[in-house]
DNA sequence: TGGGCCAGTTTTGTATACACAGAGTCGGCA
DNA sequence: TGCCGACTCTGTGTATACAAAACTGGCCCA
């Protein structure tokens, strides 16, 4: 599960003053990623309008936007409530995450700056062999992946493919508190995203949707791995 | 550009009565898919909330749908304004919808019932036939289109992939109004879809993919074949 | 004559008030 | 004691009123 990286309120960058209704729907969508609202909660409109110290007109722009992503769901008669997640949604999520990153690694390939691949390649490269180091630093690493994500992003070049990502993404930022990484996985996950890198920069459609499609399964399989059936945190199988 | 069926507010069908907002949504959605609000019209709420005869807040919440979709833009101080739709779009669309379409019939030839599929092919192949006689019926092959695409979306059976298909098709319905479908076209696309269906009914994920990857290309060709360059009713070249 | 600034106006953003619908509960009746 | 009905009460759906922000137009100054 490595390959997701956060994405925050516009507010963290830009100090400007955010509406109401952003507010609300940056701190609910993080609650709810962060597991702080755990799947099943309730959110009533007036308890969360008084929680979150606003109204409830922009507080239900909010819950609009969240449900319009799936993050929650409205309960009829009975307010929204956060989705659950199961082990058959991640699946489902990767299903649609492979369509998506292969068709944008393929583009990528295509239309790119190969330079900047190539950059990249050398990059992760590098980051494998100091992953095998006594004192890996994962963060670093995690940044690295974002940055190759945004690379491909742009070079895809298609609004409506970045959009759908952007879509997905909260979903796997979501999964990806249950995902444990260790050590091994980020070596084998830096070396695929070499695999990715190079090919695109090779501009060779073919091998990096294939060198995409790899990646996916082995994060998949190592996250099924990780058994998350048996995890406490986990909820039991339930439909979103 | 044959395939998308156009969706209809949930009111068409229950005759329940239905939400302000919903209303003022579906009533808005169709508007802009049908170009009765051509792209570049501002919309104002107070007009809009007056046009439909609501009140300000239901229509707020269904602008907030529609640009979440894609469909309007928020242009700050200026309301929101119809998205405009140009070529380059379409290709962007197809793009995306390749990617999605392809990975629906893998995974339908996967899971779907073999025997649904199989009786697609034959009607399709019939409705080939019927095509080719002195009075195609248009509407009825788009309706078989629209079979098969719902017997695929439920086959593959994935939540997040069938939302996602959803999303883009509401433009995909908006671009359809641009492309000129002729006899010959609807007689190809037929044939394509009488070998989507059958390979899907094969079990072939592989040839069921090809072959929407074909049908899509084909469409794309035909659509760009069209020269929408040349009609005064779409729009230049603007971003969306 | 061109650019920048200021005020008016329009439009959005937010808060509050009201109406209605559904669920849960309490009491009465069999 | 169990079941049915009405009632209450919580919570959403909608409307309206107010406040803030942004655009437009004009004016002044360089």
């Amino acid at each position: 599960m490595v390959g997701i990286v956060e994405q925050h309120a516009p507010s963290a960058h830009s100090g400007q003053p955010l509406r109401a209704s952003e507010r609300a729907y940056w701190a609910l969508r993080e609650d709810i990623v962060e597991w702080r609202l755990p799947p099943g909660t309730v959110l009533g409109e007036v308890e969360q309008a008084a929680r979150l110290g606003i109204s409830r007109t922009p507080l239900r722009e909010a819950l609009g936007r969240l449900n319009a992503e799936g993050l929650t769901a409205p309960h009829a008669g009975r307010g929204v409530v956060v989705a659950a997640i199961s082990l058959a949604n991640v699946t489902e999520l990767f299903e649609l995450r492979t369509a998506l990153e292969c068709q944008s690694a393929a583009l990528a390939a295509v239309r790119g700056e190969p330079a900047v691949f190539r950059q990249l390649q050398h990059e992760f490269l590098a980051a494998a062999d100091a992953l095998r180091g006594s004192a890996p630093d994962a963060r670093a690493y995690y940044e690295l992946v974002g940055r190759l994500d945004a690379a491909v992003d742009d070079a895809a070049g298609n609004t409506y493919l970045r959009q759908a990502m952007a879509n997905l993404r909260v979903h796997l930022v979501r999964v990806r508190r249950l995902a444990r990484d260790n050590p091994a996985r980020l070596l084998a996950s830096a070396a695929e995203h070499a695999n990715i890198a190079g090919a695109i920069a090779d501009g060779d459609g073919q091998v990096a949707a294939a060198a995409t499609r790899i990646h996916l399964h082995q994060s998949l399989e190592h996250f099924k791995s990780t058994d998350p059936h048996h995890r406490p945190d986990l909820p039991a199988e339930r439909t979103v």
